[in-house]
DNA sequence: CAGTGGTCTAGACCACGTG
DNA sequence: ACGTGGTCTAGACCACTGG
């Protein structure tokens, strides 16, 4: 037994649970009960409760009792950054081309914009040794005055923007990943033959204030350069 | 506002930041000074930044105090299951073989065993409307009482058991999703060119109680039946 | 109705960081 | 030495579940 009391807790009824002791439904003693067995206050019992609820240890149902978890999952999480997440040194970041275009009907769908509005397109390169291994493009609707893109206008790199918290505010990305054959350009650029297949990472950020998107973009990535690695939420 | 005060400052603390009012690195006020601002007890507010805590809103250094985090983390979560993933109806799981072999060297590192132990190999292939889109392979150390062995073979579906909650001990399970060009055996299978390229998706199974392997599996999955869908956490 | 979990308080003591 | 967050208590009132 260490220090701090709630920790104990948690790691005695963890231990319960993976020895089998406590099995995937039963009903914990009442709170009150639990206080008492090990001699904490209900405040404290609570606080370990909590824990596990947070680990999906256990469940609670308000007027009934806490119960035990099904095990196992199939919850996954990992981390995915378009250049950390390329396997070997990235040497550099090419820009291809920045542009104004008219959108088409699903950049008008991502970005929830209507055809009239204009969206900047970045597209860029990533090299490692003279080899291209990633093609992407970026799409931010165009508005005067948004930050956003003036920033990536001038810095050529809304990597380097989005990690350096310039943004004031919360964002949720989303991805889909898929294996498809890229279209020409793309193939070119990452010299693959037209019946190769590469990964194809869509990213839609989307501003938490608002639920307005900020920008769509598409990640070219070269097979063998890229690998998802993820684990089970606790 | 409404009843329960801590939701309240939670809600009324992520609208300031997320309306820029505080923004990435500010410190909060102290505890003491905002449990007597939002007139509450210091543990009612405390409740309230553990929450905030817990969705990456703010980060706390003892001694020192709750900081605003920066925003917009690289950390996605998805759910990955071997049949519910698969896009279309799923009409049939074929079971293709079960047979004992001796490990080779990387089922050997998966399975953290010796060449001595024998490893059960199963391989099912996963149909719709007499297309073959997952073609899979499940290796479980053999180990004589073993309840998890015992009930793959008489189910000969893995899925089956992990989802049933059979299990008594809490799972911990890492993925590596990778873009492959299959062997022959799921090329044939699979029914894909010796050129095209597929999905693997190699899952190791590991027990939280003890650290060891329960079993490691290889789903191969052919290209538009498998679309990987992550968003950031919180 | 009695028992459960959900919320909240006012106060205590501690370890740690900064001066 | 002082202020910070970290831990913990004993007790209160509420809403909900179930017999």
């Amino acid at each position: 037994m260490k220090k701090i009391l709630y920790l104990d807790i948690v790691n005695d009824i963890k231990g319960k649970i993976e020895k089998g002791m406590l099995r995937p439904g039963d009903l914990l003693p009442s709170e009150n009960e639990m206080s008492d067995q090990y001699d904490v206050s209900r405040t404290t019992l609570r606080k370990s409760l909590a824990l596990l609820v947070n680990e999906k240890y256990i469940y609670t149902i308000p007027g009934k009792g806490n119960y035990v978890c099904e095990p196992s999952s199939n919850q996954y999480q990992f981390y995915f950054d378009e250049i950390d997440s390329l396997k070997g040194e990235i040497e550099e970041v090419k820009l291809v081309s920045v542009g104004v275009i008219t959108p088409g009907r699903k950049l008008m769908r991502e970005l929830k914009i209507g055809s009239f509005e204009k969206v900047i397109k970045i597209q860029k390169a990533v090299q490692i040794k003279d080899e291209v291994i990633q093609y992407s493009t970026i799409y931010l609707p165009y508005q005067k005055g948004n930050p956003i893109v003036e920033d990536v206008i001038n810095f050529a790199n809304f990597h380097g923007i989005m990690e350096k918290g310039k943004l004031q505010f919360q964002l949720k990305k989303i991805l889909n990943i898929d294996i498809v054959h890229p279209p020409l350009e793309v193939r070119e650029s990452l010299k693959i033959d037209h019946d190769e297949s590469c990964f194809l990472v869509s990213q839609n950020i989307i501003s938490m204030e608002d639920g307005m998107p900020i920008s769509y973009n598409e990640f070219y990535i070269k097979r063998n350069y890229f690998t998802l690695f993820a684990e089970t939420t606790f």
